[in-house]
Order: structure tokens, then C-alpha cells, then sequence
DNA sequence: ATGGTCGGTCGCCGA
């Protein structure tokens, strides 16, 4: 089976809803993974994605912030949050996919909303860059997380961390940065490391060029000097490797009218 | 030069 699978930062989806829909017409993803969704689940418009196509929705909301979602023409065999840190944060949730989406062997997907991580990027001063070390640490300590031999495995999500030099504009200017610092890129490097994920942005783009899903909104036009950094993944364990046939980002979604400051990222593969 | 803008929800917090 060919799988399209596109993860997008939403930043409220109820505001955001009608984008979410030209998304999926112009995309038409199987599969559409959410965060920042900041809705409790009783409140998410299911019935908007239902006449769009997609009867099977995972939810992990919470009041005001965070919130994931998995939403999808094919359904699940079952679904499954985790924790973090302790917290009762919605951050993570995961599906799996098999016989009843026509499947011969089980699909694995968990979607991610990382910790920001606040601006000061110390520890010991900053209790928010504090969680997001810790919560990278789990997720490279999390069994689960650790696709092994012929397991089908996907991980996407916003990351918050752009560990590459050509992840970032400035790669000397954002060392200091929260998302570029080396304490934070060395452990998302060790948990995907941890799990042999394989990096599918930076599969099918060289190294050396310049590859970015977010632009801040704390500038007038985001376009000028392309400041930008690659704060969404998607990760693919070895087994599914040699069946991505493509990959996008959709940068134009930057600029449709009230934006996300996050674009959408897609992959298509065999599964 | 060291801010700037968002969204959720109503005085800020989190990003």
C-alpha cells in the first residue's frame, strides 16, 4: 500500500481549520498528523474532517496549549498516549495501523509535539529548556521507541530542535538559540541514534543545502532573509526506508492568509 | 539594535 503521511505545527486547529482543509485538498494525505491542536477533545471539529474524508481521528488534547492528533482515511487497530517527564501534558500519541487498513504487517506512527523550551538556554535557569532535555532524554530512553529488525515504524512530529547546521539560517548566530543549542541537537541526534530512525528530510536532501518548516512570526515579512529553521521531522525506521518515494514541504502554506508559523512536511512510501 | 508576533483566553502564559 502507498502511504501519504503529512505532519503540520497548526498552532489551533480550530482557528486554523479552513487551512487544514486546502491542505488536504491540495495535498490529499491518507494520513494527517496535527500539534499544537490547543483544543480539548470534545471541541475538536471532527465533524469537518468526517465530510473531508477521514473517519478515523485520534485525539490527545488538553485545555489552551499543546495537543496532538492523528487523523485518517484508514483506520486503526488501536491507539495509545504516553507521558513524559511526568506531566499530563498532550504531547505524544501514537497509532497503529494492520489487517483492518488491508495491511499484511503492523504500521506503527507516533506523532510528537516536543518541548519549546523557553528562551534561556541553561538548565539551571530555565525550568522549560530543563523539561525539553529531560523529555528528550525519554524519548531516546523509551522502549517503543526503538524500531528493531523488520519493524514498521514512523515518527513525525514538531521536534523543536533543528540539529543540523543547514537546519538553520545561521547556524553561528543560533548556536546560543534554544532549537540550535549542541546540548539539545546531540540528545535529538542520540534518541533518533537510539532507535536506527532514519532522517528522511535529510535522506533525500544533500547535507549541504539549506532545508527549513518554520519561520517565526516576529517579523514583518518572513520572507526577507529566509529565517527559517527545520523543527519538523519525519523519521522512518530502516525497515521502511527503501519505500519513500517522496518527500515535500509545503513552504507556499507560509504564506496562505493567517498562517501557521509551521509548514506542512509530507512523505509518501510503500508500507 | 537584543526587540519583534502569535493563540487561548481574559491578565497573562507558552511558543
Amino acid at each position: 500500500m502507498r502511504l501519504v503521511l503529512t505532519t503540520w505545527n497548526i498552532n489551533s486547529v480550530r482557528l486554523r481549520i479552513d487551512l487544514v482543509a486546502k491542505l488536504i485538498k491540495q495535498v490529499r494525505p491518507d494520513v494527517l498528523c496535527l500539534q499544537e491542536t490547543k483544543c480539548i477533545d470534545d471541541a475538536f471539529p471532527l465533524k469537518r474532517f468526517k465530510r473531508l474524508g477521514y473517519e478515523h481521528i485520534a485525539l490527545n488534547g488538553q485545555k489552551g496549549y499543546h495537543g496532538v492528533a492523528v487523523i485518517s482515511k484508514w483506520p486503526f487497530e488501536d491507539t495509545n498516549v504516553r507521558t513524559f517527564c511526568d506531566k499530563v501534558d498532550s504531547r505524544h500519541i501514537s497509532v497503529a495501523f494492520g489487517e483492518k487498513a488491508q495491511l499484511t504487517q503492523p504500521l506503527v506512527l507516533h506523532n510528537f509535539y516536543v518541548p519549546a523550551g523557553g528562551d534561556i538556554p541553561d538548565p539551571a535557569l530555565n525550568p522549560k529548556f530543563e523539561h525539553k532535555l529531560q523529555f528528550l532524554d525519554e524519548m531516546k530512553a523509551c522502549e517503543p521507541l526503538h524500531p528493531r529488525g523488520g519493524d514498521r515504524h514512523i515518527l513525525v512530529g514538531d521536534l523543536n530542535v533543528a540539529p543540523y547546521e543547514n537546519d538553520v539560517w545561521s547556524h553561528k548566530q543560533l548556536l546560543k538559540v534554544v532549537s540550535h543549542t549542541p546540548i539539545e541537537c546531540e540528545k535529538l541526534l542520540a534518541a533518533q541514534t537510539e532507535g536506527e530512525w532514519v532522517d528522511v528530510a535529510r535522506e533525500r536532501i544533500a547535507m549541504s543545502e539549506k532545508v527549513y518548516t518554520w519561520w517565526s512570526y516576529r517579523a514583518a515579512d518572513w520572507t526577507v532573509g529566509n529565517r527559517g529553521r527545520r523543527l519538523d521531522h519525519i523519521w522512518v525506521s530502516r525497515a521502511l526506508k527503501d519505500g519513500v518515494s517522496d518527500f515535500s514541504i509545503l513552504r507556499d502554506a507560509r504564506s496562505w492568509e493567517r498562517p501557521s508559523d509551521h509548514v506542512p512536511v509530507t512523505v509518501t512510501l510503500d508500507v
